[in-house]
DNA sequence: GCAAAAGTGTTAACGCTACACCCATGA
DNA sequence: TCATGGGTGTAGCGTTAACACTTTTGC
């Protein structure tokens, strides 16, 4: 902690203020109807051999969403994923060594399209699925738990869960993922004619394959409509 | 700026990060059915004379939200407000004088029970109209508008609106603040029995007064209602 | 043919919209 | 008695929930 000149008055004022912020990643992914999160190992510090939420420094050049997109990238190695602050975590104890604040990012990504490893300060990345997620560092538990409420608040209001599927998904498919997260169950019938209706899928001409069942069609996203649907305020509820 | 010790390995390491946060806080109150914002204008500094959010330090000890709460009961002179953390606003370049990151929150009161005087560095601080807003310091306008979109937001997925209002109000005071908000018209009769069927009102023993018109009944806000909704994942779609 | 999932159809109950209408009160 | 807002009623329509049923495909 240090004292600062107050940017207000150009005085130096006897004031403590924090000087660090940190950014955490909570990315979400999706894989066999079950939703999981990408957590890394530390291979260092205090905290090493511990779990916790992909994260880092802010750079002095770059916003706070750059930094986010900066991070994940270089973690998950790739860019061109749904990115969203969740907000501050501001608690004065939560980091040990110093007043740190951090604030939380929200990624959803389609998981087949990544190849995830272990860069930064981390030893290990590894997908784990949210009802097995150990003791992390810090306060994560509690960011991860505030962004599985954020989830499934956000996808019964807009259409993010689409960020987690594939490019082309199946009916069923989409189902389960908002049952995994809403933690409800659905009936098939209704989901179909509820979804179809909003006309925010193009069913493609194309159907799974290798199945040993009746092969479904298969849809993909529809952002022209989402775009509409989001000005006119449309609810996803289910 | 200057090098810090990376918290996680204890090394001394060669990276530039951000030393201040600030909070701002956007405070709405609801007047004759419209909506206004706080604004306080600055008494000394490079922005002296300039309108702008009222904000200010966080202090060593104390959580984001307490030093929102703090800073707002310095400035409307009460606690006990309905306060939520909007987001961090972390462009580069946001702030003329350095990297400074800010924490927004977003205050509703009940204008009649403040009275609201300036403090701080303020000299001034006033009740506008949000379509009389002035140009702002920093991004307050930007941090304004997004508050405005979150708002519009909130009152739509719960009944956050209440907090705008007087304790007792009438049911169509309650719609009139739907109106502003959300930027619609409504009908009486279908507000009436959709907010009514929610039980989220308690209907009072109690009438308007001095009204030049047959005196409309007096409602409060439930609270326990309120929680089991929010439970259930409720939603205030008019 | 059987299992498993895809996909369609039916119906009753419910909620929403739009609008007409009556009521109470002060000026 | 008129204007103003308070408050009730209702018909029509679309949506929802629950469940039965048919279709396709691999084994």
């Amino acid at each position: 902690m240090k004292k600062i000149i107050n940017e207000e008055s150009g005085k130096l004022v006897e004031r403590s203020v924090i000087n660090a912020i940190t950014i955490d990643c909570v990315i979400f992914g999706f894989d066999n109807g079950v939703l999981e999160v990408l957590l890394v190992r530390h291979a260092e510090g205090i905290m090493k051999n511990q779990w916790g939420l992909p994260g880092g420094w802010i750079t002095e050049k770059e916003s706070t969403d750059d930094a986010a997109r900066r991070l994940l990238a270089d973690l998950t190695g790739l860019d061109n994923i749904y990115l969203e602050q969740l907000k501050a975590f501001g608690e004065p104890d939560r980091f040990p060594l110093g007043r740190v604040i951090t604030i939380g990012y929200f990624a959803l990504i389609k998981k087949e399209n990544y190849d995830v490893k272990a860069g930064f300060t981390a030893s290990e990345a590894k997908w784990y699925k949210i009802k097995d997620v150990p003791e992390l560092i810090y306060d994560h538990n509690e960011i991860l738990d505030y962004s599985i409420q954020h989830l499934r608040n956000r996808v019964r209001n807009a259409p993010v869960g689409f960020n987690l599927l594939p490019e082309k998904f199946t009916l069923l498919e989409l189902m389960q993922l908002y049952e995994e997260i809403l933690g409800v169950e659905m009936d098939k019938s209704n989901f179909r004619r509820k979804i179809l209706r909003m006309k925010i899928l193009v069913a493609l001409d194309e159907k799974q394959k290798d199945v040993s069942h009746r092969a479904a069609k298969l849809y993909e996203f529809n952002q022209t409509v989402y775009n509409d649907l989001t000005k006119k305020g449309y609810n996803f509820e289910f």
